[in-house]
DNA sequence: CTTGGCGTCGTCC
DNA sequence: TGGACGACG
């Protein structure tokens, strides 16, 4: 009878874990990734130990992204340039491009998009993390992968050559000759009878192949964790790098977690970790599970505290989006100490410059991804506050006068002058930061017109599976006449954030995608302009853009010659007839802007 | 110019 | 809702 009760409580316990989900989750993550994308664009660097530093001037930079032979010593992120090679005297330093005087991080961003496409291809359920990571929910591919191949155990082995186990006796790296991994992780293979571990060993062969797939395409190696969450993947992914994988399975959690420090788990990282920490004083995730679910309620609140109860055990209940790509886009610059902002007129410049690059990044996100951002916020910080300040409006239209203009009013609410000396601002408090937003992405367009790359990662089958299945499922006939708000492509999984013990259904089609409408509302400025007639035609642009912004702002209509109205290059209040004069400055500002493209 | 600089996402109120 | 803040890459 106790025996039964006990069996039963173990059966509960089980289910609760994700292991009893069968859920397949992975985190794939680039090694290096700047090093790897400036290392395809200058294949002579291939072999050298090298760095990513931004603006040199400074000490050599700052140090952004290191490689694994600079790594050997002692080359990390956030030392300087200077630093780096007294350390590391062969080092190549290469810079992160520079455009209108700032860092401009494109090239990273699009190779980004290139991997995050090759992904697509092999699960239709993606979450881009960051720029170099990306969670895949693999658990139907491998459900068809099962269902379409016979196999046995022993392909396994031969399949898996980069893969390991985490908490295996081999999994420290004590052993750093090559030993054969079948042989030294044959025991957990064989004794892996359990349902939940075997769907991991047939992800990481799909894994594998996803890797040398992003290897083959687009000439970058990755890293991989494979598990049931995402708490668990992550892990994982950082125990074996580079170009590894790990497999975490629930059987080896206690195990792995008996010495994971807390701040190595997503999350945990910073002030929380710490808290738990000092609070328990205790330093591993496994020392969590001597707390009750009541007592880490009682000392870090309801949610935090039984998320907490959970993720020791290995449980995280974590939702997997479907996006690729991001719901915002933003720009920013420090301007730290010596070179803090103290005139209207650099913060007007420096505004200018950033509202530029949102803007080229908003019209190349338009035509890729068929929406429209429809806010903006910008943040900035006064010297002396602790934390910066956030203001956000309307964007109509994607115009750099309009940013530019409501930017410095935003700034000038928040932030007074304290002293007017000879009809120029000054701030005896400086401006130490600046940073624009856009959001609130709206789907547009007319007709049912998706994106091209839409089309090609969530249309097609996944690559792995056999022709039998097929998740394509293409709602038709549905009539969207308005823009719509953008949402995750999303029908699948039912995920709580609280332990609920649902099973997991699974319908066999995934893959839904938001109607659409084809959609081109923005003018072009300029577009047909020759390169040779361009500077000719560039000051009555200016002036036409200029005024048409005027015009359009309810409150800056132009009345009469000695009303003052609001610039809207800058926000400056200005009288109307000395407005032409104003937009020479502007007329220059622009000329300057476009020499430093070359 | 002390963990930098630039960029994302999520939660809380 | 927007804005402060935390966490992460
Ligand atoms: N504080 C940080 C962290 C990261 N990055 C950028 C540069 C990295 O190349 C990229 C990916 O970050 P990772 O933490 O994944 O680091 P790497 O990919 O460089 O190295 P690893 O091989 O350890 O993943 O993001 C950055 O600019 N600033
Ligand atoms: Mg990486």
């Amino acid at each position: 009878m106790i025996e039964s009760m006990i069996d039963l409580l173990t059966r509960v316990v089980l289910i609760m874990e994700d292991g009893g989900s069968g859920k397949v989750v992975v985190l794939v993550d680039m090694d290096c990734f700047y090093v790897q994308v400036e290392k395809r664009l200058h294949p002579e660097l291939k072999d050298k130990p090298c760095a990513i530093v931004q603006y040199n001037k400074w000490q050599g930079g700052s140090i952004i992204a290191v490689d694994y032979e600079a790594r050997k010593y002692g080359v990390k992120r956030s030392l300087k340039g200077k630093e780096a090679k007294e350390k590391c005297p062969g080092i190549h330093l290469v810079q992160v491009p520079e455009k209108r005087r700032k860092a401009d991080l494109s090239n990273y961003r699009k190779a980004s998009g290139e991997v995050m496409k090759v992904l697509s291809g092999f699960t239709s359920v993606i979450e881009r993390a960051s720029i170099d990571e990306a969670f895949l929910d693999l658990t139907e591919p491998v459900k068809d992968y099962i269902n379409s191949n016979s196999f046995d155990s022993l392909e396994f082995h031969a399949d898996l050559k980069s893969t390991h186990v985490a908490g295996c006796n081999d999994d420290d790296d004590t052993h750093k000759d090559d030993c054969d991994l079948r042989i030294s992780r044959g025991d957990w293979f064989k004794s892996s009878c359990s349902s939940d571990e075997r769907v991991l060993i047939v992800a990481a062969i799909l894994v594998q192949r996803i890797r040398e797939t992003i290897l083959n395409e687009v000439g970058f190696t990755c890293s991989a964790g494979i598990s049931h969450n995402k708490m668990l993947a992550k892990l994982a992914a950082g125990m074996h790098k580079p170009n590894q994988q790990t497999i975490l399975p629930q059987s080896q959690v206690d195990v792995v977690f008996s010495t994971t420090l807390l701040k190595k788990v997503r999350h945990l990282g910073g002030k929380l970790g710490e808290q738990v920490q000092d609070k328990l004083k205790i330093e591993c995730v496994g020392q969590l599970q001597e707390y009750s679910l009541k007592v880490l309620q009682e000392k870090f609140g309801l949610k935090t505290g039984s998320w907490l109860y959970e993720l020791c055990r290995g449980i995280c209940h974590e939702k997997i989006s479907n996006r690729i790509i991001t719901k915002s886009i933003g720009c920013g610059k420090n301007f730290p100490g010596p070179s803090k902002l103290k005139t209207a007129k650099a913060v007007k410049y420096w505004l200018e410059q950033l509202s530029r690059e949102l803007v080229e990044r908003l019209e190349e996100d338009m035509t890729e991804n068929t929406r429209q951002a429809q806010s903006i916020t910008v943040h900035f910080l006064p010297e002396g506050q602790a934390s910066s300040v956030a203001r956000t409006f309307a964007l109509p239209s994607y115009n750099t006068s309009l940013i530019v203009n409501n930017s410095w009013n935003a700034i000038n609410k928040g932030h007074k002058p304290v002293t007017n000396e000879e009809s120029h601002l000054t701030w005896t408090t400086g401006i130490l930061n600046i940073h624009l937003s856009a959001g609130k992405f709206v789907q547009c367009g007319k007709g049912h017109m998706k994106s091209l790359l839409q089309l090609m990662s969530s249309d097609q089958e996944c690559s792995f599976v056999s022709a039998s299945s097929s998740h394509s499922s293409i709602i038709t006939g549905k009539e969207v006449t308005q823009m719509t708000l953008c949402k995750e492509e999303r029908e699948d999984a039912v995920l709580t954030t609280t332990p609920t013990i649902t099973e997991q259904d699974q319908s066999l089609e995934t893959s839904s995608m938001n109607i659409t409408k084809f959609f081109t509302p923005i003018k072009r400025k300029g577009s047909l302009e020759t390169q040779l007639d361009r500077n000719a035609k560039r000051r009555e642009v200016v002036l036409e853009e200029i005024k048409g912004t005027l015009e359009s702002d309810d409150d800056t209509i132009i009345d009469n010659q000695f009303e003052a109205v609001l610039c809207s290059e800058c926000g400056e209040e200005v009288l109307k007839f000395v407005l032409e004069e104003h937009m020479d400055y502007h007329f220059a500002l622009s000329l300057d802007k476009d020499s430093q493209i070359n």
